[in-house]
DNA sequence: TTGTACGCGTTATCAG
DNA sequence: CTGATAACGCGTACAA
């Protein structure tokens, strides 16, 4: 491994033959310097293969260039079948690309791993985090926005404490126009899958539910599960078991909508002649399932690109920068319901 | 959000009544420090809420205490039912979760984003880079230890231009033991379905395929995959067109595999009365699929320790890091060969 | 045991 | 348009 001496800004001054400052003017491309000069000193950072240290860069600009986007959440739950963080990690990705600015990702499972990517981000590795989902009343954010540290979260924090600027989605609007489908199609006996509580996605689905179904004034019923298939699966049979009767069930979840699918089937029941079913996200694969998935699509990327533009103009200081933006959502039907 | 001025040292130090160079001593655990003092400092620091200005320190110490691990893939691949990276990172972040060095994740699926990570390593924005895979002849492994900057990959690296560190497991010995298995076994038309012939993983299980059917003088039968379960579903079709008397199949990863038991049952074949099928991984689901795949069991999260392990030890400037490590692969025996 | 003083590599502010 | 020169915040010999 060649540990050759990594050149610095004077190594190149010098073999340009020029000072270090304009050495530097042109590395950060000002305008007001000669063509031949420019020149020269584009050959001798080519021929030394510099590269500005970073480290001495932000130490006077106060910058990093780069921008953190938190999971707080485990490997496996990252990594699973679950296409939540895919497709935020494209929308942010594709924005910060566009603003030449680099993106970290950090996982935060643990109660250590949160603790040192508050250090991280104080100690000034990054320009600004992004929180891809909240759970609880996580003190993270507010923490580092108290601390001067631009913060955009991806839905709405449950705490204020200094209020986060955050991009969420029409969570009710959806549930709303998915219930009145169903009611439409004449359903009577409308049963829920609701989200974990611990987030406010689950939460505020499941109020949306709550609201629909009162102005509707058709009876409630909800089981409890936590976005994944599996346990849609087992809230599926939960429900069956207390509501033979129900004809419709509204998943908080595509994931959730499929593992009810397969929970229906088992059951015997056809879909949606017996059961309709509804779900929320619109991931590609509910396009394929059997019988393809009537959903709420929910713009996930756009929401990605929304929080990163977000973060972009916070840390550029626009003062204008909204509380928060609140995306639509919209009822996509196919044959499930 | 509150832009409070963040505290420095000299704040620190004034607060407590000493110099910078004491509390410089104390933030960083120096023992010579007496005690009295040693408590002023940290209270200081508490009061203020004094985080080191990473900056600062690293362009001094030249460490930044943070490690990156490169994931060369689009964010559709790294995020989908493939259990590889999950498994990586899991053991990647163990590892440095102990050291008390911060992971950070890049994705690079793009040209441009490769070029990116390229200069935010050479800028001195990590202290090492590790790769969790490695498509073809990367340049970029290569190019950033000739600048001197230490580098482990996961998988040999196909260009070994300056050599770089690797951890591999054993690929041909895992593929003999599940060929001779399957001899053993009585079969005699043995099929492959071959990984992306691009990633090293690929190529040696392919290879390992061809030499254990030269030993065993069997007929070949080669299908093209890449990894993935539909690949496997395709790739198995091919095989069972080209070759309908085939009495097994070696998948080079367990999505294949399981792709090919998908195409098996639809092509109205039994597993494994009519066909074996043996894959490569030993994914968690592999327990559970009908029937339960025998696969070739690779240790992915240890060689993600490993990896971490080896560049601990590069970035602590031990001489003795090995130019490779090779862990051992086992074939794990269940229902469907 | 503690303090002084220098240097790390850049950018930015001034003169010239 | 270019070149000195002063910060930026910290670690660490060296001196006390």
């Amino acid at each position: 491994m060649t540990t050759r001496e990594r050149p610095t800004l004077e190594a190149v001054a010098r073999r340009a033959g020029v000072s270090r400052a304009t050495v530097s003017r042109v590395v950060n491309g000002s305008t007001t310097v000669a063509a031949t000069i420019r020149e020269a000193v584009n050959r001798a950072v080519e021929e030394l293969g510099y590269v500005p240290n970073q480290a001495a860069r932000s130490l006077v600009t106060q910058r990093t260039d780069s921008i953190a986007l938190i999971l707080p959440e485990t490997a496996n739950r990252v990594f699973s079948d679950d296409l939540f963080f895919p497709a935020i990690i494209r929308g942010v990705g594709a924005e910060l690309e566009a603003a030449d600015k680099q993106l970290v990702l950090m996982m935060t499972g643990s109660e250590a791993g949160h603790h040192r990517v508050e250090r991280y981000a104080v100690a000034g590795h990054v320009d600004g985090v992004m929180f891809a989902s909240i759970h609880g009343a996580d003190p993270l954010p507010g923490l580092l926005a108290r601390r001067g540290i631009p913060v955009v979260c991806s839905g709405r924090p449950m705490t204020a404490d200094p209020p986060v600027p955050y991009v969420d989605v029409d969570h009710a609007g959806g549930v709303a126009a998915a219930v009145r489908h169903l009611v439409a199609d004449g359903r009577r006996k409308i049963a829920t899958i609701a989200g974990p509580q611990d987030m406010v996605a689950g939460i505020e689905r499941l109020t949306g539910y709550h609201a629909s179904l009162r102005d509707a004034g058709l009876p409630e019923l909800v089981a409890q599960g936590d976005f994944t298939r599996e346990s849609g699966i087992l809230a599926m049979r939960d429900l069956l078991e207390r509501g033979p009767d129900l004809d419709a069930v509204f998943a908080a979840s595509d994931l959730m909508a499929h593992g009810a699918l397969q929970a229906l089937r088992d059951a015997g029941r056809r879909v949606p002649d017996d059961v309709a079913v509804i779900g929320f996200d619109d991931f590609e694969i509910s396009r394929y399932s059997d019988p393809p998935l009537t959903t709420v699509r929910q713009p996930i990327a756009e929401a990605g690109r929304t929080m990163a533009r977000q973060m972009l103009r916070l840390i550029a200081g626009d003062p204008e920068v909204a509380p928060s933006v609140v995306l639509p959502t919209e009822l996509v039907i196919r044959a499930s319901a």
